[in-house]
DNA sequence: GGAAGAATTATTGCATGCAAAATACAGAAT
DNA sequence: ATTCTGTATTTTGCATGCAATAATTCTTCC
């Protein structure tokens, strides 16, 4: 309760700092533009002061860089830089499959399971955008379940690093095929309780998913 | 050569947020202490608006929490976020040791080598600071020879909240000699570009360095 | 016509001012 | 004595103002 009071009594800085995340990652602000502080004042109508303090959290989250007295512009990512994401990403949610397997109450792998067929029904719909709802909602549920919310939040702060480019790769009917087979392999591993593997699968489901965002990459460019 | 110069004209919120790290690490403000923005900005001859953004840098890497209308206050850490932080730096470093066996040029196995030999004079010495410093530039040059500065800059940054209770924990002769024998394994994983093995002990060196800080806070506690 | 330099404009970085919220305090009522 | 309430003070959050740095335009010279 005392939950959604603050929400809707969120910070300035907080909310624009929300609004600008959403351009950066949904590519409304292009990668590699400058943030003129008086425009985005103006189109935000608020004042520059909590302007200045979101894009410095936004700095420190990775999504923009900042250059002395010359402001701040949209990261524009490399290959390397996607690799690194991914490489990170890739040990983080490795890490964060093995505590769940050991961690997750009889309650979450069943809640985890019927994301998991819910997943199914919009794969078998073809519904792409309802998939990667759920597809991000069992991935939190993973992290929650692993029981470390400090795991959780720098997940998620690399994530949005490279949620922009993970977005726009929508994958073709191979790949989608085998990420859904992927995801059965999640739940065989966490039903079965048995850490090393859902581990590995997790793992090896995210430098599938590096693969398929480094491809996009290279054909758009 | 830029980046020489660009350290001397750091920008005035950044300097503030150097001191704070350091005085937040150090222990000179407190724990649970509140940081007034008034008294600081009189402290450190600055005026409240770099300070405020230096704030939210801290508050971004996790040193101080902000409460909506009530300012800043630094991070008391209990003992379960001790525990999620070095569960989650076991995590990284052991990507970290797997990725430099991997990539390690010869020429950085000799650097950190050399850093090792160093480490252990400081030990035959009893030189507990410079024995820390050493260890701290080992394991900033296994992440830089993992080739992933992203992986690098989040082990600092989570690293950062813990450095408090790390230097706090002064360990004893016995503990300080297995750390030392831990860290002769990993020279001979290293060495040998045993990925596995140095992930693992890489692993197992942070999770008793998390027992030994554990024991100290309820020591002290 | 193009390049180099100077003046102008724009933009960032920091300081200050002001309003709203929170805290501290004093007095009254129970 | 304690709790409640209304007021004063402090403190935060945001807007604005000003100086320094960078970008741009205009001029001048080749």
């Amino acid at each position: 309760m005392a939950e959604i009071i603050q929400i809707s009594r969120l910070q300035l800085h907080d909310q624009v700092a929300l609004r600008l995340r959403t351009m950066l990652v949904e590519g409304r602000i292009a990668p590699g533009a400058k943030l003129n502080e008086r425009e985005l004042s103006e189109e935000l109508k608020v004042s520059r002061t909590p302007l200045r303090e979101a894009i410095k959290l936004l700095a420190a989250e990775g999504l923009v860089d900042l250059l002395p007295n010359r402001g701040a512009v949209a990261v524009k990512l490399g290959e390397a830089d996607v690799v690194d994401a991914f490489e990170v990403l890739a040990g983080l949610e490795g890490l964060s499959g093995e505590l769940a397997a050991q961690r997750a109450t009889e309650a979450q792998v069943a809640e985890i399971r019927a994301r998991h067929f819910e997943m199914l029904a919009c794969h078998a719909r073809g519904d792409l955008s309802g998939y990667y709802r759920l597809n991000a909602m069992i991935h939190d549920a993973i992290n929650a379940a692993a029981g470390n919310p400090l795991l959780a939040r720098t997940y998620n702060a690399i994530n949005a690093r490279v949620q922009g480019v993970r977005f726009r790769s929508n994958q073709d009917t191979e790949k989608w095929k085998s990420a859904v087979r992927e995801h059965g392999r999640m739940i065989d591993a966490l039903d079965a309780r048995d850490a090393p593997a859902l581990r590995a699968v997790m793992v090896e489901h995210l430098l599938k998913k590096r693969d398929t965002v480094l491809e996009l990459m290279r054909a758009t460019a």
